[in-house]
DNA sequence: TACCAGGAGAAAA
DNA sequence: TTTTCTCATGGT
């Protein structure tokens, strides 16, 4: 049996599988943040209709969106998923942002110190808070989902029911703290996911579940 | 029809 | 402390 891949190799093959991702899909830092509490176990294609909706309900700032009425908010978030909490969640998060100064506010802070405050926040757990502290705010901050936890699992650098923190300290530990690497890296690892890595029938020929290492091994 | 998607919080054990 | 349940739309 070979030895498991290192993640910088896992990278290098992912790049070289799907080329450079670029992202977070958004126009600015505050859309990350709405985008990442709206994409809690939603698909992005739902998140990008409420985004719209919610353009067209409500100025794009956390001062508007705090101000809204909770059941118009959910209305305009709706095909997200989940809108009521969702709302409750965009609310506490913006009221938080608020108290912050706003984005600049955020800035020179600690990300240590700065991570333990959002998830303080209600509705920000682990993930959000990652994924708004490397692609809203830069920080070298490893994002850990399913399909991370998925792909590794089956390529054996995880036995998989490994805590968030632990996988998250993997990552940061093997890796160099690059921003660039880390936004780059989660990206292709759901690029990937999405692709291949789906518990799903039709993923059988193709997937990381039945030992295909597509754009990963072999 | 059934399953799943870039989770998190609350309730129950 | 750990596990289970709940939240919900839209695409396949």
């Amino acid at each position: 049996m070979k030895a498991p891949l290192s993640l910088a190799a896992v990278f290098d093959r992912l790049l070289a599988a799907y080329g450079a991702q670029s992202w977070w899909p958004a126009d600015s830092a505050f859309e990350v943040m709405i985008g990442a509490v709206l994409t809690q176990n939603t698909a992005w294609v739902n998140v990008e209709k409420a985004l719209g909706r919610l353009r067209e309900t409500v100025a794009f700032e956390a001062d508007a969106i705090v101000a809204l009425a909770p059941d118009v908010l959910a209305a305009a978030i709706r095909p997200a998923g989940y809108f009521n909490v969702k709302a409750r969640r965009l609310q506490a998060f913006c009221a938080w942002l608020q108290a912050q100064g706003g984005i600049e506010g955020l800035a020179g802070r600690p990300t240590a110190a700065l991570r333990t405050d959002m998830l303080a926040v209600h509705g920000v757990g682990p993930e959000t808070a990652d994924d708004m502290l490397l692609y809203a705010l830069e920080r070298p901050v490893f994002v850990v989902d399913a399909y991370t936890r998925r792909a590794f699992s089956r390529l054996g650098r995880i036995s998989g029911d490994e805590s968030y923190e632990e996988i998250r300290a993997l990552f940061e530990e093997e890796l160099p703290a690059r921003t660039d690497l880390f936004k780059e890296y989660h990206a292709l690892i759901v690029t990937h996911g999405k692709e291949v890595c789906r518990p799903r029938p039709r993923c059988e020929a193709c997937c990381l579940r039945h030992d295909c290492q597509h754009g990963m091994g072999g």
